[in-house]
DNA sequence: CCTCTTAAACTTTTT
DNA sequence: GTTTAAGAGG
């Protein structure tokens, strides 16, 4: 008998050691859930489970990683390798790329984000030409994806009268049809959004029973994290994948089930033992993170829900300190008080920034802390928001990549179709969907043969639309021999993105660079990582698969960095800080507005602020402000109900800030300057409040770069991973740039131009010279570079550059009064002088 | 066909 | 206050 098992107390270990039927661990926050369900699949391997007859399920990619990681400390790097571990949406698109052909999908099918499913929800409903006031494309989709996770399918939910008729009722008739029309348009464009993952894994299952009996014979145990977060689609593929066997754990918290506005349904936990009739229930009812007070306090937040699995969670921790409820003026005061706070515990404690967590119901919230922490100079990590994947240069890139693996996905083609601009606008696209639309065929279908499909553009669009063609055309064959890194830069280089991206150094422009630098970072990252396992699979379809699935929070490597973590309470959980701030704390906002309808949506915010609370090892903070600025118009808020929902006992409510500044004094860590500061900033609140912020965002045009940092944290900080070493400061790659320190107030570094972007900036030059034509026609004569010209509006000018050609011909004229500006010939209006 | 300006909509939470 | 959609002008 292994001896790990002795440091766990009793439940712990027994749910450890039950391998012989369905088991269902219900984990209090903090209770070492991680740790029973690694050491259980450690515990399993020892007992002659293979790894590779181990699935564990996770949420995100983060706890899987995490995992992976913690059990290869316990049964080796090797062993751990060939566990089935990963988020559900990872696992079974990997399954379904296996089984593709039972499906009616290819094996390279690409995956919709959410964008891209907003975006074709939109277009149908347009083209059915519907008032997209009464289809809102994100209620639409909401149903769309609700309908997914509970396992209907469009034909099911035209076919049943009941649903019909409730259309009919809310004058949305036609939902159904648009249903129909978004699923057969992914299918035409061999491609999946997120619900697709997992409602085609199901039917794959349902329909093909020796395909389920393969797998299910495989799995010979089935672990399931943070049970109370899935859906009901999760549900039944667990089900259908552990039915004969029923060798399966699942470990969750009723008390954190926070995602069923995701569909994620509380009752899969609640009612678990039902559906698995021998499952035996183990509690893990000890807290070893948080102090009493903080326990007892979220335990009597908690005990005025209704619906949960009663437990008693206990911490043998000190006592601790009260809750602090901070009441400020305003969110600007609230802001102050909390990072006046961070200054001072950290004085206090001598502890690093990593230890404080921000925390907050909406993303919106951030900025204001944001902007706070970088004028101080406290180093500060950002979840959430945009996130890298998003980002628009990305997006274009990520596009090109699925384009080229998956010619037919309509939403990758009508990103880049004309991005950069080559000429193709929104009337061709719209001809090549209608004829597209028209054969039930994709859009690449229409361009590969404008003839058959009767696309009629005139001769000049027709060569556009054919060179683009062959451009991906051309990307794919070699995508076929190259590794991701390889074909990736490639693309970014010979699409044009590089000529766009690198032509002036804006600051936003260098943002972006800086963006596409890491973009390819990483992709040359995900090759050598997957070759140092030994893992062949490097191609830009294995790419996509991980990227299209990452968030921002999975991507983040650099836990033991000193920095303040904000984020969303939702992204929040499963994490740990010794101090914790709760932000925003008002009725409207925490709980949210959206969720006062229904008592059940009340209990889920609920059951947030408790994931919050226990998120804090030592100590917590909640804060509200009494005014706060949203959507631009001033709002007054009552703190929040939740907040007399917790015993008094376990509270501290501070003193308001008139009082505070009458104690100053006694404050270690607030001098007299600070004080003062006080003070003068008091007259701000109201009519200077704007011009104070207005310099926060003018400033805030650097900021991008602090939001960068982010992400390029990885390479940015002052001993560079050896990884990073080998990659980022290679010669074989232009898009090397120098680490760089955490400069929160200094400017941009316009003086000191890294060295790869110089090259790149070379590159496009040679290019567009042997690409410009010396000269060229227009009504007026012969213009030519040096020509001097009158233009109606600008005045005189001198042309600089001539570059394209036929009617996209464009003029770089250098104006005497007004600047450089590109003009477009064929409008331009101007006269020849001399 | 592109780009700049202006108007409207927007904020839950995310795989 | 911010981002995105539609509209005008070149």
């Amino acid at each position: 008998m292994s001896n790990y098992l002795d440091s766990f107390n009793p439940p712990q270990r027994e749910a450890v050691e039950y391998c012989d039927g369905p088991s269902l661990v219900i984990a209090g926050a903090g209770s070492g859930k991680t740790r029973v369900l690694t050491n259980k699949i450690a515990y399993l391997m020892e007992h002659g489970y293979e790894p590779w007859s181990i699935l564990a399920l996770t949420f995100t990619n983060k706890a899987a990683n995490e995992m992976k990681e913690r059990i290869a400390k316990i049964v080796g790097t090797e062993c751990a390798r060939h566990l089935w571990m990963g988020t559900f949406h990872s696992i079974f698109l990997h399954i379904l790329r296996i089984e593709h052909e039972h499906i009616g999908f290819s094996s390279s099918f690409t995956i919709y984000d959410a964008a891209d499913s907003k975006s074709l929800v939109k277009s149908i409903i347009k083209e059915m030409e519907l008032d997209d006031k009464k289809y809102k494309p994100g209620d639409v989709l909401n149903n769309i994806s609700n309908c997914k996770n509970q396992l209907i399918t469009a034909e099911q939910y035209v076919n049943n009268p009941a649903n019909m008729q409730s259309d009919a009722r809310r004058n949305t008739p036609m939902l159904g049809k648009i249903f129909e029309r978004y699923c057969s348009r992914c299918k035409q464009s061999d491609a999946m959004d997120f619900d697709d993952i997992l409602l085609y894994t199901y039917l794959l299952f349902a329909n093909n029973p020796e395909v389920k009996d393969k797998w299910e014979t495989r799995f010979k145990y089935v672990l399931v994290d943070e049970y109370q977060d899935t859906n009901f689609a999760q549900h039944q593929i667990v089900w259908q994948l552990t039915e004969h066997r029923q060798h399966v754990c699942v470990v969750g918290d009723d008390a954190q089930s926070i995602y069923s506005f995701r569909g994620a349904n509380i009752d899969n936990i609640l009612t678990f033992t039902n559906q698995y009739t021998d499952a035996k229930l183990f509690k893990l009812e000890q807290n070893y993170r948080s102090t009493q007070n903080i326990v007892e306090a979220a335990n009597s937040l908690i005990g005025k829900n209704s619906r949960q699995i009663r437990k008693e969670v206990f911490s043998e921790n000190d006592r601790g300190e009260l809750i602090h409820v901070l009441s400020t003026q305003s969110d600007i005061e609230e802001v102050r008080v909390v990072v006046n706070n961070i200054k001072k515990l950290k004085k206090l404690d001598g502890g690093e920034f990593s230890d404080f967590a921000i925390l907050y119901r909406t993303n919106a919230q951030s900025r204001v802390f944001e902007e706070s922490l970088r004028k101080e100079g406290i180093p500060y990590r950002i979840f959430g928001g945009l996130s890298f994947y998003q980002r628009k240069e990305i997006k274009d890139i990520i596009a090109y990549f699925r384009l080229v693996v998956n010619h037919n996905d309509e939403e990758a083609f009508r990103r880049i179709i004309n991005y950069p601009a080559r000429g193709i606008g929104q009337t061709t696209v719209q001809k090549i969907v209608q004829q597209a639309n028209d054969h039930e065929t994709s859009l690449w279908n229409v361009i590969s043969d404008p003839i058959t499909y009767g696309l009629s553009v005139n001769k000049g669009t027709a060569t556009k639309i054919q060179q683009f063609h062959d451009l991906i055309e051309g990307f794919a064959e070699q995508a076929a021999m190259l590794p991701a890194d390889q074909i990736g830069t490639l693309i970014v280089k010979q699409s044009g993105i590089i000529n766009d991206i690198y032509q002036d150094s804006t600051a936003e422009n260098l943002a972006r660079q800086e963006n596409v630098e890491e973009l390819v970072n990483g992709l040359q990252d995900f090759v050598q990582q997957r070759m140092e396992e030994g893992n062949e699979n490097v191609s830009l379809i294995d790419y996509l698969s991980e990227v299209s699935l990452l968030s921002e929070i999975d991507t983040d490597k650099g836990d033991d960095e000193h920095k303040v973590t904000l984020m969303t309470i939702h992204s929040a959980k499963g994490l740990e800080f010794g101090t914790v701030f709760v932000v925003g704390m008002e009725d409207g906002l925490f709980p949210s507005q959206m969720s006062s309808g229904s008592p059940r949506e009340m209990e889920e915010e609920r059951r947030l602020f408790y994931v919050a609370i226990t998120r804090a090892k030592t100590r917590c903070f909640v804060s509200y402000a009494q005014c706060r600025l949203r959507y631009g118009t001033m709002e007054f808020g009552a703190p929040s109900r939740f907040l007399s929902d917790i015993d008094q006992k376990y509270l501290d409510k501070q003193q308001t800030m008139a009082s505070q500044r009458k104690n100053a004094s006694d404050d270690i860590d607030l001098p007299w300057k600070r004080r003062n500061r006080l003070f003068d900033d008091e007259g701000f609140i109201g009519a200077n409040r704007d011009s104070e912020r207005s310099r926060f965002s003018s400033s805030s045009g650097q900021g991008y770069s602090a939001h960068t940092q982010g992400y390029s944290s990885s390479n940015g900080h002052s001993q560079p991973s050896p990884n990073r070493q080998i990659y980022s400061s290679s010669s074989s790659s232009p898009y090397s740039s120098a680490p760089r320190p955490f400069t929160p107030t200094v400017p941009k570094q316009e003086t000191q131009m890294p060295q790869g972007m110089r090259k790149i900036t070379k590159i496009v030059t040679e290019k567009s010279k042997t690409d410009s034509v010396p000269s060229t026609s227009t009504a007026q004569g012969t213009l030519a570079v040096g020509a001097h010209i009158l233009h109606e509006r600008f005045g005189r000018g001198e042309v600089m550059k001539i570059e394209g050609g036929g009617e996209m011909t464009k003029a770089t004229i250098q104006f005497e009064n007004v600047g450089s500006k590109q003009l477009l010939l064929k409008y331009a209006k101007f006269k020849i002088i001399d």
